[in-house]
DNA sequence: CATGAATGAGCGTTCATTCAT
DNA sequence: GATGAATGAACGCTCATTCAT
């Protein structure tokens, strides 16, 4: 007598790849597999967090995972590779958190749509400190391939900026001045914020500045206030 | 037979201090000795440049400075020692060009005041385009003593930014802000555009960007007109 | 006043090169230099006889040659590139034993000339025991370079037998046969009778098949005898 | 419903020890077990024809074989032991091919029991190639058990020449000469065609040397006639 | 002083083998 | 029986630093 499936008695068909047993031991073992990678990535952060690129041992990272080395070299071809992993999951969850700014007639207004952006970023970057303070703080203090994947990332994001400020030009809501110097300046100020605020973070209360850096929502509206009218008083 | 003075095989007589003879022996090994060591930090400035902190080995440097391996720890106690003084030396240096903003009758306008800052930053930076490439791009993959340094440094530029806005804000010119945030980001924006400076100078003329970022002087005009003004239409 | 050379006061005039001061401090320091090298190779020979080149690690060879890990790389690119001289040098000793077959009226007989050559291979292999084992009893289990090169090697002895027996049927010497096939079964005999003697030298007197083996010249005539006229009782 | 024993639907009934149902599960799987091994022994081959003993790795292998890690080591102890393995295959087929020369007046002459003899090696070995080329390449590049393997069987191959050799001299056709030394050398000879004429199977058609070592009966012919008479013109 | 050969701790990586599933 | 993730000893090699000359 056969068992429907579903049931715990029933025997699945043998097949060769057997898709219709999501819960068996193959995906058990992919399970198993994805969490010891994650495991890894998480122990190589802290690391990599604790001592910089290039002070990060494989030996610091696999005493932090509790692995042994061959270990390693079943999740990772290598340091670079990890690496070039945790960069790559960050630029991209960065990227997501820049919305196109919409023109049309129910769009909230640009400057409100640019100011969800700059909260958006500054809670992800938050939310992912430990690798957001390498890659801000150094930009080249990698092997090539980093180097050129944050290179590429810092490039395409003043692009997004470039772009932003002539949208405004052309909605008479910026003024004249130079695109390519005000992207980079509002870039390296943004930056450097973010920066600040993963000390703040680190730090906890006991922040020396108190607790300009604290309010992540503040600092982005303060930035987005600065960017706008400098800090001249209104005329 | 003994040679006078100054000809090539005078033998100075031994003394334990030889106060009396500045120009003998001694003052002369003095000379040749800070010669060597001047070499030295060419040498290692150039191999700094072209290869970065981590990648420069001390093998590098001797090669470049042409000198022996023992040599280059008769001036240096090492790669980290010799690394930290150029640091030392760059942050003097990019120091002593900021002036405090004078506000008697006599002075001129603390906006030119502020500007001709800007201008004495910038040029001085392009100056030493191949330690400061290093030093304003990353600011921790050091050792800790030189990163102690850099981190010290942007720290007391952070204050100079801040006491500038508070005293503007005295004198009505600078609105209402939270300091600590404007003097990150404007800091930031600084370094960043230095940054791009350097990279334009390095790339020559066939800079993507075009001239916006060869003309130091109208780069620090822009900045400043970014931090007082911001981008919005003029009111 | 000047000091003659000799004298322990005497000043060797400064000079770029210095050829006239051979028993100076550099060339000194040259002569320690190949001496170490040579002690290396000496202690590497010692481990691949023993152990075969892929078993010998350079733990191994530092530890024979008493140096440090470093040390070793600072003659040598790698375990390869030493293995590489010792075949390169090995097999240029045994190229050089060889001499062209002369046929003019006052040479000796052609016979005569080729037991010579027979006599001096066997010599000199035997002279360099250590390395001609590995050389002679594995043709193959190299890195490629240096399979490339002692295959170099057979192919052009090879071609040395060939021309020999070709040389020989000319003069109605040699009677008709393949030259290829006998080429190569007479190199063959010839190398595992090299082989064979190797091994009788390291054995000893205590060799299981008597003196056969220890006398190099007797086993060359014999090797000769062998080739010219085979085993069947002379008809 | 049963079916009978020989059926191949038969079920053999499950006992602790059944031995009175040979053709019964613990058959077959023993069955299932060999053809495994022999699977694995096939992939081996093929691996070490490839990459020769030492760069191949149980990697390689158990790639080749598609089996898992584990699977290996149910068969083999480990790569030493499927080599051990596969060498004394390879030297008992080789073995089997030698007969002793039998000199009663109904047997052939003994050169064409020797002609045969030699034949039926170098067909053997031919058909054995990829192993073949690796144990008669390298004599010593393995671990000890194997090479302890390889030298038995050379050790006893050439006690056989010797004995073949002392037979023809009783029996006056072979005249006098040092045993050990042509023994040793007429088996070198047969190694090295042997080697050679594996290289012209590999490299087909195109080999550089023409045919010659491309017939097996014509090489196994002019070896017996180069070892009876030599290369001089006959007398 | 200047030299550069020598050092050895440390690196990233491989791979034969084991064992829980 | 079959699996393959986990292991860790061992590898070849680098490089900042020392020290006898």
């Amino acid at each position: 007598m056969l068992c429907p499936p579903g049931s715990p008695w029933y025997i699945a068909p043998v097949s060769e790849e057997d898709p219709g047993a999501p819960d068996g031991r193959a995906a058990r073992a992919e399970r198993r597999r994805a969490q010891r990678r994650e495991a890894i990535l998480l122990a190589a952060k802290a690391v990599f967090r604790d001592k910089g690129y290039h002070q990060a041992s494989v030996h610091d990272i696999i005493d932090e995972a509790r692995i042994a080395r061959g270990t390693f070299y079943l999740y990772f071809s290598g340091k670079q590779d990890l690496f070039g992993e945790l960069v790559a999951d960050f630029l991209e969850i960065v990227r997501t958190q820049v919305r196109r700014i919409e023109l049309g007639p129910d769009a909230p207004p640009p400057r409100i749509q640019l100011r969800d952006n700059f909260r958006r970023i500054v809670t992800a970057v938050l939310e992912h400190a430990a690798i957001a303070s390498i890659i801000l703080r150094d930009s080249r203090g990698y092997d090539d391939e980093s180097r050129a994947r944050v290179d590429s990332f810092f490039g395409q994001t003043l692009q997004l900026m470039r772009q932003a400020i002539q949208v405004g030009q052309g909605l008479q809501l910026v003024g004249p001045c130079d695109v390519n110097v005000v992207s980079v300046v509002a870039l390296g100020g943004l930056r450097h914020s973010l920066v600040r605020m993963l000390e703040a973070q680190a730090a906890g209360p006991a922040d020396p500045d108190g607790p300009s850096f604290t309010n992540p929502e503040a600092v982005a509206d303060e930035l987005l206030e600065f960017f706008l009218r400098g800090v001249s008083v209104e005329s």
